[in-house]
DNA sequence: TGTTGACCTAGAGTTAACTATAGGGTTTAT
DNA sequence: ATAAACCCTATAGTTAACTCTAGGTCAACA
């Protein structure tokens, strides 16, 4: 079973110019092409795809997804650096975490701020208590 | 207790460049000026910065931040759409936080991945039994 | 057979968020 | 009193990651 360019960008909520886009930029070398030139997404493509999109939401730049994407073409000999990697991004996505949950609860905290607020139909409700402002 | 910008910069680890270019985007109309000029952060504006890299880290644009800044300076006449704000902020930050943990159980599961195959010197020991390539 | 709708490339354009430069003022230490 | 170390504005430049356009190919359907 082989997909389309569209079919894909549909699959991983993606516009086929983003497909291209990383195609162009070396971090599809691996997709086939018919012989007109159409592209060739198998399964194993798709899952690669998904990994590109798990390192970029740890905020890996393209480029440095690219590097990944060459060890994985160059082989064994690249193994240690790929483990590397995936262990310093499991120390950022774990970092992420750290600040999401600072992020929480500060808006946490502001959620209850302006649904107090609003109750009172004013803001100095908390000005006069000293609840914080920001 | 008021701060110069370099000392804001350096407590919330951002640039001079940066804050000024917030402040030029309106982010920051309640900093008070020397006579000439310089800018005089109080301890309160560094609690607004703090909430504005909050909204910032849910991905939310400067444009939109600026909004926020403005119905605060509009008073209690905004107090909903300030709160209605915060939930969607909310419900952001809860979205990003499941995202974050697949990407977490991926990375894990790489990491298990690529630590079996520099143990076993190749990668074709997950090929023949099929633990998954990507 | 001809037109619709996919696909393609090359390259230009866009946007957000900085980042830096030029040119100038003020305060502080020698 | 002069140089270092801050501060300022206005404006230009940079970068990443798309996003789009122009111009073209190809397969299927009416």
């Amino acid at each position: 079973m082989t997909y389309s360019i569209s079919e894909v960008a549909k699959k991983l909520n993606l516009t086929v110019y983003t497909l291209r886009y990383y195609d162009k930029e070396g971090l599809m070398p691996f997709v086939e092409r018919t012989p007109n030139g159409t592209r060739l997404f198998k399964e194993s493509d798709i899952d690669a795809l998904n990994v590109i999109e798990c390192l970029k939401s740890t905020g890996m730049p393209i480029k440095e997804i690219k590097k990944f994407i060459d060890w994985c073409s160059d082989g064994d000999s690249t193994l240690q650096k790929r483990y590397d990697m995936f262990l310093e991004r499991k120390a950022v996505a774990e970092a992420q975490l750290e600040e999401l949950k600072k992020t929480m609860e500060l808006i946490n905290h502001k959620c209850e701020y302006y649904k107090t607020a609003v109750d009172a139909g004013t803001e100095d409700i908390h000005k006069t208590n000293k609840i914080g402002n920001f």
